[in-house]
DNA sequence: ATGGTCATGCAATATATATTGCAGTATTTT
DNA sequence: AAAATACTGCAATATATATTGCATGACCAT
């Protein structure tokens, strides 16, 4: 009797032609009248909500045409979490770009990527992650494979807010031991890891203890296993996807290191104003000037 | 501001001391990417999207100082629920949370990018770039300033997609001559350039004109400005954004990037096949052992 | 190799949840 | 008023879920 398509619950309680009784009517009100609470409730612990038997819920349930109470229970999430979900107006929108092809199915799967941003990682964390940057004599920056074009843009975004910046991309054992070599007390040492832990780069653990052993802060930006790597760093940015993708790309990342990158660059706006006006004396003396022919 | 009383399931996960399993990242790499479904899921249910087994689940629970599986199921319900279910609190959730913060901004804003990119690229114009690039014997990369993280994360791809490439990061007039001198007929070439044409590499349109010369493929990557290039390239796929923003960030042509880099890969199995293999054997040889820990 | 440690799956057990037969009570019908 | 009908709670049973002891196999250090 339950309709497959998707029918609400007040629906089906309208459609029920037959007897409700009082007991019935004091379950339902229950339900209706807060289904997020009974999606997680037990028939017994419906029943103890209304005031009756929990023998009375599955009868109920028999009634309305379900299999039992699980079952109507189930109906009942897939209700509530149809309310809440990603706001209908993108579903809308997105269901009008290209169906099928490479470029619509990266375009849906990336603005779902970035929306989930804002579940995983918020703007204290960032704050929090920017006042360890603030003091930092030298922001170092550590990854390899994928990270890369991350690496790349945040460099470039320190740099113009006048911090200094020391990138080891592609990183491999040798040349860790060496970057480690620069790290003084008083640094902060970015590291990216994606997948963690079995991509973590080549000594890695030395490498946190390393760091922390020298007086200097650790900032681990990676998906959503960034929390389980250990030894902890002093700060994680866990940023997870809604589809587990192999995917390439890092959009959500991305845009963490971008707020990072914003917020530290708002938060010393004088530094940011020298960073840039030395930028612009030596592009004025390296390009220009000495352009050759 | 810190729910001390209610630490979510994260910092539980950050703050536990002790070894975490394959099996235990497993779980929480699902738990924390989709918590809202497993609110409603027992514990073999799980354990089966992990694929291990339902005792692990429980273990996991205890280590992570829960009293068992249903503990932790219920500190999870709170949070989604916190979170917000009902369209309503949804909303006013992202309103207070994301409203005048750097993070909350740059949300919007890189999800209405993406969203436009549909509206400036189709996978029509992507399949045409991918036919110039497909015959092309080296593939060559172009660009500046802020497109660096693009160009790193394309030739990537293209790399692993099996072809041959060249790139030319951060680009004055001295390089672009050198690198000129490397195209060959039958090649292609790919520029960045954003904000065009006030930003264009130093003698742009000589190298426009020498690609053609030579008998190469030209394709320019950029804004909405793209299409106003003279001499004209191939072929230009412009992104427009909707909000003329001075953002860094480069979601969109990322995105374009990557559907450049799958259509190619997809329409060259075999060459992509033969470029993974050659990529690991590369790996084997040159990096000694990759112990971490 | 050898012994130890540890994580895991399996299977047994314990617990929680759901369902149904039955009997008592109320309500309606004749 | 008697009989029929319909609800309900209780208790027994069935099913689902959670937990734990045990044996296996992997890994590490000796």
């Amino acid at each position: 009797m339950a309709p497959s398509s998707a029918p609400n619950f007040v629906s089906i309680v309208e459609a029920y032609d037959g007897n409700l009784t009082d007991a019935d009517r004091a379950l339902i009100s229950i339900i209706v009248s807060d289904p997020g609470q009974v999606v997680y409730l037990s028939s017994a612990a419906l029943a103890g909500r209304a005031g009756v038997h929990a023998s009375t819920v599955v009868r109920l349930a028999h009634k309305l045409g379900f299999e039992g109470y699980p079952d109507l229970r189930t109906r009942l999430r897939s209700e509530v979490d149809r309310a809440g979900k990603t706001s209908d107006k993108n579903k809308q929108r997105m269901h009008q770009i290209e169906q099928g092809s490479n470029l619509g199915n990266l375009i849906r799967s990336e603005m779902a990527a970035i929306e989930a941003v804002a579940n995983s990682v918020s703007q204290e964390q960032i704050n929090k992650a920017v006042d360890k940057l603030t003091d930092a004599g030298t922001i170092h920056i550590v990854g390899r494979g994928s990270a890369a074009p991350l690496m790349v843009h945040l460099e470039r975004r320190f740099r113009r807010s006048g911090f200094r910046t020391d990138v080891a991309p592609n990183l491999q054992r040798r040349d860790l031991a060496e970057h480690l070599m620069n790290v003084r007390k008083g640094d902060a040492v970015i590291i990216f890891a994606f997948q963690a832990p079995s991509s973590l780069p080549a000594g890695f653990s030395a490498m946190i203890e390393h760091i922390k052993h020298i007086g200097a802060k650790s900032i681990l930006i990676g998906d959503a296993t960034g929390a389980t790597i250990r030894p902890r760093p002093d700060m994680v940015l866990g940023i997870s996807r809604p589809d587990e993708g192999i995917m390439q790309l890092r959009s959500g990342p991305m845009l963490v290191c971008e707020a990072l990158a914003m917020t530290l660059a708002h938060q010393n706006p004088d530094r940011a104003v020298a960073g840039l006006e030395a930028l612009e004396m030596l592009r004025h003396n390296l390009i220009d000037d000495k352009d050759y022919k």
